[in-house]
RNA sequence: GCCGGGAUAGCUCAGCUGGUAGAGCAACUGAUUUGUAAUCAGUUGGUCCGGGGUUCGAGUCCCCGUCUCGGCUCCA
């Protein structure tokens, strides 16, 4: 065998995962929770029959994690079983530091079921009986399942026998479960555990199938790692830009209002109109012109477009018109809320005839859209039913498409470098062939899809590609990010669409003097304010950098007797075009600064009779003290390079 | 939309098995004049989410609804 140093030992053959781990050493053969054998993972007891490049698993690889993980789901199982013996398992899976399995229960699980549930597989664990792995033909794997009936197993027994593939089984003591494996070697390295919680969830993710109770679990090898776990989950809440949000006064959700729709406070509204500010700059500077559209449209431009036919159970309701006081309901054209802006940017496009001298052609608009999304999606300001899109559409050539395309992939590559966004993966949605939800012909979409693979490939940029995760008129290179509870959002994105210039008959004129169709790129940097400031209030635990801070200055006088001063202090702040205010409570300085330092000011100006006396301003920064005195015109000066906005050039 | 949890002062939360609602912070008033993360005292503040029901009596128990939270599903 070939260890992962290189290093090549002589076994003989039938040298169980355990062996080898033994063989390396005594710690490695006690952490052992897997052996990996030529890229498969495998229990430690199965034995070796060939060469082959081994490495052995424990908790810190990523597969060694997952072993442990499923493993603590079947002792979880198996509680199940014993407290609840007519409950029927379905199906477990893992995702990121999480476990979970299925059951089909009479009723759902209370939190003393859980307390139950956890106690009896802490039985289960110090019992440590070892996994067992049997592999069996559809039947016996069927009758060693149990007597009872589970429709979910027999599904899967007969999905896998239909595919020709092994049945494996685990057995652990007097419960057997259907199972793929690889498992720890005993149930006694199952680790320590924690039921998180339960959810509903519908068997294959199918809202026709029946819901099952899915049960969480964590599981990490001491009681140490599980709670230091726990806290970094607690720790990471606290940046919840819920709870940021509303201690901030940046932005509240009034049900009065309506579910989903955001109120941007004085302060949000600061934050966003600079953001604003930043990227209206950057566009004037790449050659976009900006436009604005209503609100609504009429039914027929979204039929054309294909938006309502597509996207119907997902929109507010068309508005109507009908004679006041007339039953009827009438007829003729509605109206909708839109969805989204490319039809207006398109009518707009079409208003005057085009050729390809005015080719590149680029509308920005920050335009709110409204969507009627499930109400049991909505989430603060990351999932909503209307927000504001800083969208943009590029009317193109052929020749052209490739390389706007490659400069609007720049330009969100920009934003997410200005507000210091490291931490995002980079997502290739293609359309699901077997799908009809789409748009246009499977041409268009490979001549899409190829565009897109030649402009990431060009830019050297890692991206995942994903099947299913297109729009209905086309490809779309999208920005994911990830949340304070580790839930994925999309922010920027960038889509390339053959679709809709062909619903619309879009059109310019060529060199040839011949009539050609345009192609259209959608593309929104931030995605939409209200989810970019959401996951923004987050990534920066609502500290912002001066520039976006909605208060960059806070004026703190030490005693009444200089508030003259700290007045002219404040007054020059704001000349100096700085969001500053002015404490003029009669409080200690320590009691003004804690107020600034928690309500998230960047900059503080103390001043005292010292100061006063020689026109000068003590200043503190936020989290990292004071700075020391400089003269009143050094100070300004200071603070309005602190609080720049990140401009293209120097980035 | 589905499953489960929750909703008490502006905020965070207490209120045992039903007996007329309480704390801290904030706000306000006054005293204090303070030198880099909490000065003291006082005052105000509640449709206990809404609507029904059970009961002599409901914040508390039951039903319906609304909103919200965690999942699932969805996400142009």
């Amino acid at each position: 065998m070939t260890l992962p140093d290189g290093a090549v030992r002589e076994t003989p053959c039938g040298t169980t995962g355990k062996g080898v781990a033994e063989l390396v050493g005594k710690r490695l053969a006690a952490d052992a929770l897997a052996i990996e054998v030529d890229g498969r993972v495998r229990d430690l007891s199965a034995p070796l029959e060939r060469s082959a490049s081994v490495r052995i698993l424990t908790f810190k690889d990523p597969q060694g994690r997952a072993v442990l993980r499923h493993s603590a789901g079947h002792v979880l199982a198996q509680a199940v079983m014993d407290l609840f013996p007519g409950a029927a398992p379905a199906a477990g899976d893992w995702s990121d530091e999480r476990y979970f399995y299925d059951f089909q229960v009479p009723r759902p699980f209370t939190a003393e079921d859980l307390e139950r549930i956890e106690a009896r597989m802490g039985e289960i664990r110090d019992s440590d009986v070892p996994f067992e792995r049997l592999e069996l033909p559809p039947d016996q794997a069927l009758h060693i399942l149990g007597p009872t009936r589970n429709p979910f197993k027999e599904e899967m027994i007969s999905e896998l026998d239909r595919r020709g593939e092994t049945i494996s089984c685990y057995r652990q003591g007097n419960w057997v479960d259907l199972c793929l494996g690889p498992h720890a070697p005993s149930t006694g390295r199952a680790g320590a555990f924690k039921l998180l919680m339960t959810a509903g969830a519908y068997w294959h993710g199918d809202e026709t199938q029946p819901q099952l109770q899915r049960v969480y679990l964590t599981a990490f090898p001491s009681h140490k790692e599980l709670e230091e776990y726990l806290a970094r989950i607690e720790e990471a809440k606290k940046r919840d830009h819920r709870k940021l949000g509303q201690e901030l006064d940046l932005f509240t959700i009034s049900p009065d209002v309506g579910q989903g729709l955001v109120l941007w406070m004085p302060k949000g509204a600061a934050l966003r109109y600079e953001l604003e500010s930043f990227l209206r700059q950057k566009l004037m500077e790449s050659g976009y012109q900006s436009v604005y559209t209503p609100h609504i449209g009429k039914l027929d431009l979204y039929r054309t477009s294909g938006h309502f036919p597509y996207y119907k159970d997902s929109q507010y309701p068309p508005i109507h018109m009908r004679e006041h006081g007339s039953e009827d309901d009438a007829s003729e054209e509605g109206y909708l809320l839109k969805p989204m802006n490319c039809p207006h940017h398109i009518k707009i496009y079409e208003a005057t005839p085009k050729s390809y001298r005015d080719l590149p052609y680029r509308l920005a608009e920050f335009g709110t859209v409204y969507r009627y999304e499930q109400s049991g999606e909505l989430s603060g300001m990351t999932r909503v039913r209307g927000f504001t899109q800083d969208d943009a559409h590029l009317f193109v050539t052929p020749d052209q498409l490739e390389e706007e395309l490659a400069q609007t992939v720049e330009l969100v590559l920009f934003v997410l470098r200005s507000l210091n966004f490291g931490d995002y993966r980079i997502r290739f949605g293609r359309r699901d062939p077997s799908s009809d939800k789409y748009g246009g012909h499977p041409e268009q979409w490979d001549r899409a899809e190829s565009n897109i693979r030649n402009v990431l490939r060009g830019l050297s940029m890692d991206f995942s590609e994903e099947l299913g995760e297109a729009a209905f008129y086309g490809p779309k290179i999208d920005f994911v990010v990830r949340d304070c509870l580790n839930r994925e959002w999309q922010l920027g994105t960038v889509q390339v669409d053959y679709v809709l210039p062909e619903r619309f008959s879009l059109k310019y004129i060529g060199s040839d003097g011949e009539v050609h169709r345009p192609i259209m790129i959608h593309r929104a940097p931030f995605g939409s304010f209200e989810r970019f400031v959401g996951i923004l209030i987050e990534h920066y635990a609502g500290a912002f950098p001066a520039w976006l801070a909605p208060v960059q200055a806070r004026v703190l006088p030490v005693v009444d007797e200089v508030l003259p001063y700290a007045r002219e202090v404040y007054t020059a702040c704001r000349l100096a075009g700085l969001r500053a205010e002015l404490d003029e409570r009669s409080e200690k300085i320590g009691y003004k600064i804690r107020s600034a330092e928690t309500e998230k000011v960047p900059l503080m100006l103390v001043v005292g009779k010292r100061e006063a006396e020689r026109r000068a301003v003590a200043l503190r920064v936020r989290s990292q003290g004071d700075q020391g005195v400089l003269p009143l015109e050094e100070a300004m000066a200071r603070l309005v390079v602190e609080a720049a906005r990140p401009s293209g050039r120097n980035s």
